[in-house]
DNA sequence: TATTGTTATACTCTATAACTATA
DNA sequence: TATAGTTATAGAGTATAACAATA
């Protein structure tokens, strides 16, 4: 056992199940200010990037992929096509079938929100030097992939209260 | 810049926003999913860890450190109040304020609260041996050190954003 | 009869503002 | 007049269920 009864529990360093939630809260927080700068959600964000890596995906794949209902995703395409980032199109095939695909405008803002994130890396790890950035990356890395983690979408969109 | 623009960007690995997010989603979800087995919320579960290091703090203390307001710190303390984990006593000094304690009940309930949540440590960094836990554990106490985090405030399990 | 998407509705969480009791 | 706490109310976000169109 590493902290022994000996040492008090409220001098105990913080766990790492503890560290990994607040840190993932401070950097969800920061990204959800630029996606606030740039006048979307981050949910909306996410749909935009799996739209961006699922061509001719339909609602209900949609849904299932977010790992919420249908009729929220209604609400969410409504946003997004209002917005011009993204249309609906009925399939020739299936007529009760929504196809999914990203416009010009939709495109722009998923490399502006990209490069956001890739500028907000520095702001997030400051305070550790290159080789240490690279660790915890590759140990960040390992856990997210040892937890079988899927890098397309992550769990963020789960709702935490119904488990 | 690490990912030159001949890398697809689809194919970047995963940045340590994005993972940082994702991997405190997982474990807020697991600690979650602890505090529901003990018939609590992980954000009372927060306000018992508080109480239990501050003595005799009082409401509007507590919502400044929580970040919240403090109509909503009454409804937390009603709740662990009726559940028998805590008490609120007018101020003999200043009759405005409430002192919050804890009870013998909300003692037990945070240690078992601690308990748990040490046995999940194991299963959060599964796929790590000793020597990379103790890295990780070291990179990110230093990371949350320099983004000024405050190690009594657990972020409950507030919706995180997606990368 | 089953499936895709939509609408209607309700519930949870949270914040803002008005209110009370003390100071 | 200011502060601690409470109550009232509203808004955002989300889920469930009823419904319409299509298969």
């Amino acid at each position: 056992m590493l902290y022994p009864d000996v040492m008090p529990r409220s001098n105990r360093p913080a766990r790492i199940g503890f560290l990994l939630t607040q840190l993932g809260t401070f950097a969800a927080e920061a990204f959800a200010a630029t996606t606030r700068e740039l006048g979307i959600t981050p949910v909306e964000a996410g749909v935009l990037r799996i739209l961006g890596r699922r061509l001719g995906i339909n609602q209900r794949e949609l849904a299932e992929k977010l790992g919420t209902a249908q009729s929220r995703v209604v609400a969410l395409i409504d946003n997004l096509e209002t917005a011009g980032y993204a249309t609906r199109s009925r399939s020739t095939v299936d007529r009760r079938i929504q196809l999914l695909e990203l416009t010009d405008a939709g495109r722009t803002m998923l490399a502006r929100l990209r490069n956001a994130a890739e500028a907000q890396e520095a702001e997030i790890t400051d305070g550790l030097d290159t080789g240490e950035r690279t660790l915890l990356h590759q140990l960040l890395l390992k856990l997210s992939s040892a937890r079988g983690l899927d890098p397309d979408v992550h769990p963020g969109y789960r709702q935490l209260s119904d488990h």
